[in-house]
DNA sequence: TATGAATGAGGATTCATTCAT
DNA sequence: CATGAATGAATCCTCATTCAT
């Protein structure tokens, strides 16, 4: 393996288990028993690694969502939708848990975190549209789109919202699957009688995964 | 007026303008004028700036919500109440784009941030009760603590959530207005024709400020 | 009581258990429940305070020790003699922990140490000329005077040195006593066959004296 | 030369010029013309400096005395013994003049100073042994432990003692040699016949010494 | 590629002291 | 006499970053 990825990835370890701000390059390099020298060699500085996660972070979003054809949008395949999302979420949770500020200093991390969001809209809304189609939801647009819109908030916080919920909380995917099983609560009450069978059929799934991890 | 609460006003002000990590102590005196002993002769150090002003925080929450008694609870006062609720996050959104990490390294804190959290939690689900008795939604227990659960979250991420989703977006009055109509969204697919009615004219109310304000 | 008599009551006291540079004029102030301009208001700055126990330190030396004529030195006197020199140092006892930086900042205050210093080898030289005179002891003019700076030392540095010789000592008057009796220990192998009872004597007498507060 | 090693030089000849706690590592740093940075790239703070400094000391204590076998104990050995002890604390007498402070302060320091303590407690006594069965003493057990005692307390006072002794007195080797004929001094009363003609050998070839260097 | 010593501006914090009231 | 807010220079220390080797 790569020193520059060796590096990214003792920075995501790190940075997900103290917090960014809290982890010096010195911590990093002295983790890997590398020099800081050698790490600067490698970045220009301790934005650019932070860069460099983003741009994984964008990557596997990017090769594991490919944008849904509405055809392809079954119950199976919104379940492993949200599943990867929510995982990818975890192994990035660091990013979460101080966005606002990791966005403000680096305005081009800003506009790469936006095209990843604009991502995760289209794809849900891909998912709702079809759902209606497909008879599983009775929405007027302005609901589907307001639908979407909290769909997103709640994948795009539930990290964030967790880790402040409960003193030295850790995410576990525990708690990422209990993320899902909020969305699910929020499509649920808006289903037609086939579509809450589904819904319902994924929520035992997710209870299911919660039990096996507590 | 004190020096003592200068200087939490004057801290919450820089700290809202650019995040609490880039306030120095020194910045807060500086921008008062005053020499930084006279900063430490009024607080011990920083994090009791921070507590203090989250102090202030719990305490303008408590004295705008006493927990409301479910006869009182109508439309009107949901209004108001969404209104100071999110009004109150406006005023310390600085504590909002950092919770994770204030709260991580001040336990103190964490806990009195769970108290908040418990009160709204505790409204939010009295509205929700009176909402159902009154005939404006139709949920059963589950699904209604699920919803609650929804705009607490919706509540509680808002304002974090809002500032990452535009480059260097600053979070104005008509961005708060907005998170009242999403969190107001997500209640009308579930009321009854007649809550529809109430909602709709909740609604049309805050577009009206949204737009007065943009 | 004065304020400035309790400002130096204070001090000493706190100097003795904490170390002089632990102590801030704060500290003392805030023991006293005064404020710090009032302090200042009867002192010009820290070092006032401890030349102001310095002096009332002299001032107690001056009057219990008159310096003896050599008609008035009996065994007796002896014990009275270097329990009160003991006992005095122990009072300020802090000096003693810090006694060359105390005096190296404050020329006045090397000034009256010395005189002190001379006085003490006065008294001591004047007992130990009445020992002789007396038959107590047999020594030469310059083994006397050896003798007597011998004596001087061990009295001077005793506190400083049983501080050192176990963590966290604290300096019991039990403390005190072993000093009187290491210096009869020093004393009586130069004595004659008389003056050794009464060294064994004085002996017996600390001896009790450590037990007892052991 | 190692700038480790340079800063442990630098801050021990400062210490040793103006006292310890006027000595800030800016001080230090700027003397050396180096960046604190730097200094706290090979010390993690001020007590690690004083610490390595100890930590040479006892090192130095170590190789020069090894603890000595009674026969070896010719009063040329005790010389060269006294000299090199007294020269070691000449080398570090800046941890003399604030000793209970500093060791106050650290509780491993304390720890490692007792035991240096204790080698000179059998050293001293090894010789005192050795010198009474050589014939040169004559002395009981209990005696014999007193003068050691009293020995130690004098060879690790002296500098401090000294220190108060004038004002702005500068330690000087002359100073270090007047300690040892100090403690011969004390030992001279109690020798034999033959002793006494050893101890005054020692005492002359000090008193050259101390003529040598006035 | 890699080292590791070095930088230096800047951080939080302390404390003897002053001064208007 | 007394208050207590205010000062500001100084302290220890951090950390992202550089650079000669």
């Amino acid at each position: 393996m790569k020193t520059r990825d060796r590096i990214i990835l003792a920075a995501l370890e790190l940075f997900n288990e103290s917090g960014e701000p809290n982890i010096t390059t010195n911590h990093i390099a002295a983790h890997l028993g590398i020099s800081p020298g050698n790490l600067y060699y490698h970045f220009r500085n301790k934005e650019e690694i932070i860069h460099s996660i983003f741009d994984q972070y964008a990557h596997d979003l990017s090769i594991r969502f490919q944008p849904l054809e509405e055809t392809q949008i079954t119950a199976d395949n919104l379940l492993v939708y949200l599943d990867a999302v929510f995982m990818l979420m975890w192994r990035y949770r660091f990013f979460y848990a101080n966005l606002p500020d990791i966005l403000r200093r680096d305005p081009e991390l800003q506009e790469k975190y936006l095209q990843a969001q604009e991502g995760l809209h289209q794809n849900i809304m891909a998912m709702m549209n079809s759902f209606r189609s497909g008879g599983l939801l009775e929405l007027e647009d302005a609901d589907l789109l307001s639908l979407a819109n909290t769909l997103k908030l709640v994948a795009s916080s539930w990290i964030c919202y967790q880790t402040t919920q409960a003193p030295g909380a850790k995410i576990t995917k525990a708690v990422i699957y209990q993320g899902v099983l909020q969305m699910l609560g929020i499509v649920r009450p808006l289903t037609t009688a086939i579509g809450k069978e589904q819904v319902l059929q994924l929520e035992a799934h997710y209870c299911e995964q919660v039990e096996r991890d507590v």
